[in-house]
DNA sequence: TTGAAAGCGCTACCAG
DNA sequence: CTGGTAGCGCTTTCAA
């Protein structure tokens, strides 16, 4: 069998609470039999079994994270700050996948309920609010990230996501496109406030909105590229095809310009095109990639921090949320002569969004 | 306080161990007795908890996998095909990432020690095996995928490492180059093995092994892209300038071919670009990059396969070893005319190696 | 078919 | 400073 605190207890002829004081750096034991104690654990090479700690103290110091998809440099990068940051706090952080599957998400969130984690953060693909109220009765504290739910009041860390639309087509708009299409996210509240500022900037420089402009995303479950090169197809069919084309996010954008450029569309004197997440390879491919950049680094740290302050509350506190304000980061696909001066700020160079990819 | 078997017994009259085989689907229990406790139970939504159950158990249901870096595409599938399988068979998967730092590996491993998983799943960013045998003593069963370390017999799933560096090497002295170059990867089983098959097939085909045509990595943590830039200057520095380059991976070929690109050099025509991953967005590129792919969801449906396995054995399996063969993919980073027939197996399209990043 | 007793490995509490 | 007692929530074993 494995090593238990009673073994260590017997070998040095005291009791197994010296051995617990001792590895939780109590103060009440004599130097000596510290001493003593540590040689032995680490001559066994003991570690506490964490379980049965939590099982008595009620604390896992386990943090669940569950994401739609690893895959997504975004949450990927968003993972990688939140474990950053809760790992200098003592808390290990278990990550799951919904694969943006509102039944695999319960089910991921039931698992880590019944482990009785600390604390959940999810960005959840779900659009009803259940589930929540569930994992609110059973006191478990948690954090949305990156989509909000409606009628949910809840922690929340994200980007503001109209501004993320209005910002995008007001660019596009700015460099001069009169006819400016959105290829859509799905129904979670970043599609649909993506859309709404989308809509918003349109009205506000006094352009119609043209609902044959605005592609839904499709059924099923098929390739994000593969998506935005269909969404391309029935732009490029309407007529006036528009000029000007804002992406829900950059996967999708990729796909729709691989698409027109294959059609001999030239980008973006034709056709300007901008997407959403400022990916790391945005700036090199076939077209470098206007983007905006919704700060992953930065919602995963302020998820963390906020995830760390209602567990080191005493009472729980009110549900607080934080909102971050999108940045345009300027590239070729959208780099024209501009209709007037440009009233955005614009980052010239992406310093905060450049995605490290370490070497394998 | 949150519900216990304790409570639902009171409730209904009955014992703990009557709830507790209801919720085993242990067979000893009157239906109508199983029909009352399940109506409670889903009443007041209660779990069980898994911490204590396992306790005593002495299982956890929980597999753990460490990463060297999630933002890699490659680990991110893995984790996903992995997840995938494992979720299918009732164990939970806990990912967390070195961050390509050998003390980070530890101090994760030993975390996921102490809460006494299951099973291990380890892309090692270590040089060393005293870690692995501390795992062995502790009798976890681990699986290593991708890297191997010298002088340890253990469970491994991953791809053919010399065969990719000779695939890719044969693929660029096939299509007429003459000076070929390696912009190499770290000192892990990957980067030595591929640099080997590099240097096999260099020999194989009589061309002379050039050490200034091998580029190291440079020690420190800067960005990969940064990286394969930084190397390809110092080989367009070189006279004469080699006409072909294999590099360790595609994020490094990246940045190498944009640092080309920039300087007017033209790809493929003075100079053919082959890198190691497969990468989704490998066709999107300014110059779609030719790759080797390696099978990233394989690795992950093996790895969960293999620890399934042993986890339902009775007794501790030998050591299995899977390598993959690795699949040249062609795009236009080497597409010349051939000096002479291409005799590798060649992929025109890629298939197996798409990934497919959905929508967020 | 049901349940009482014992204990998984650990820590809180309080007595010495 | 030290350590006994009790018990976290659950399952195993075995008797009724």
């Amino acid at each position: 069998m494995t090593t238990r605190m009673k073994d260590i207890a017997k070998d040095l002829g005291v009791s197994v609470m010296t051995i617990s004081k001792v590895l939780r750096n109590h103060p009440d034991v004599g130097d000596e039999t510290r001493e003593r104690v540590l040689a032995r654990v680490k001559e066994l090479d003991y570690q506490p079994n964490l379980a049965a700690r939590s099982l008595v103290t009620g604390r896992s110091y386990l943090v669940g994270l569950v994401v739609p998809d690893l895959l997504h440099p975004f949450f990927a990068e968003v993972a990688k700050s939140l474990s950053d940051v809760l790992r200098g706090s003592g808390f290990s952080l278990i990550i799951s996948s919904s694969e943006e599957d509102p039944a695999i998400e319960e089910q991921e969130i039931n698992q880590l309920l019944a482990r009785r984690l600390d604390a959940l953060i999810i960005a959840s693909c779900r659009s009803t609010v259940d589930l929540f109220f569930r994992i609110e009765r059973r006191k478990t504290p948690y954090v949305l990230i990156d989509r909000t739910l409606p009628g949910l009041t809840a922690n929340f860390v994200g980007v503001d996501d109209e501004a993320v639309g209005r910002l995008a087509t007001k660019h596009l708009i700015d460099i001069g496109c009169k006819r400016i299409a959105h290829i859509r996210g799905p129904e979670t509240s970043t599609g649909v406030h993506r859309m709404d500022g989308f809509k918003q900037a349109l009205t506000q420089a006094r352009l119609t909105i043209v609902d044959a402009y605005i592609i839904s995303e499709r059924k099923g479950d098929v390739e994000t590229k593969q998506r935005g090169a269909e969404a391309m197809r029935q732009l490029l069919s309407l007529k006036p095809r528009p000029d000007g084309v804002f992406c829900f996010n950059d996967p999708l954008a990729m796909g729709a310009m691989n698409y027109a450029l294959d059609q001999g569309i030239r980008i973006p004197e034709d056709l300007a095109v901008i997407g959403c997440g400022n990916l790391h390879y945005d700036d090199s491919l076939r077209v470098p990639l206007s983007s905006i950049d919704q700060h992953s680094r930065q919602i995963g740290e302020q998820a963390a921090r906020l995830t760390l302050a209602i567990l080191h509350s005493k009472v729980p506190p009110k549900p607080e949320t934080v909102v971050l304000q999108p940045q345009l980061v300027v590239r070729a696909s959208t780099r024209r002569r501009p209709a007037k001066k440009t009233t955005a700020r614009v980052v010239k160079r992406d310093i905060s969004g450049s995605i490290p990819t370490k070497l394998r």
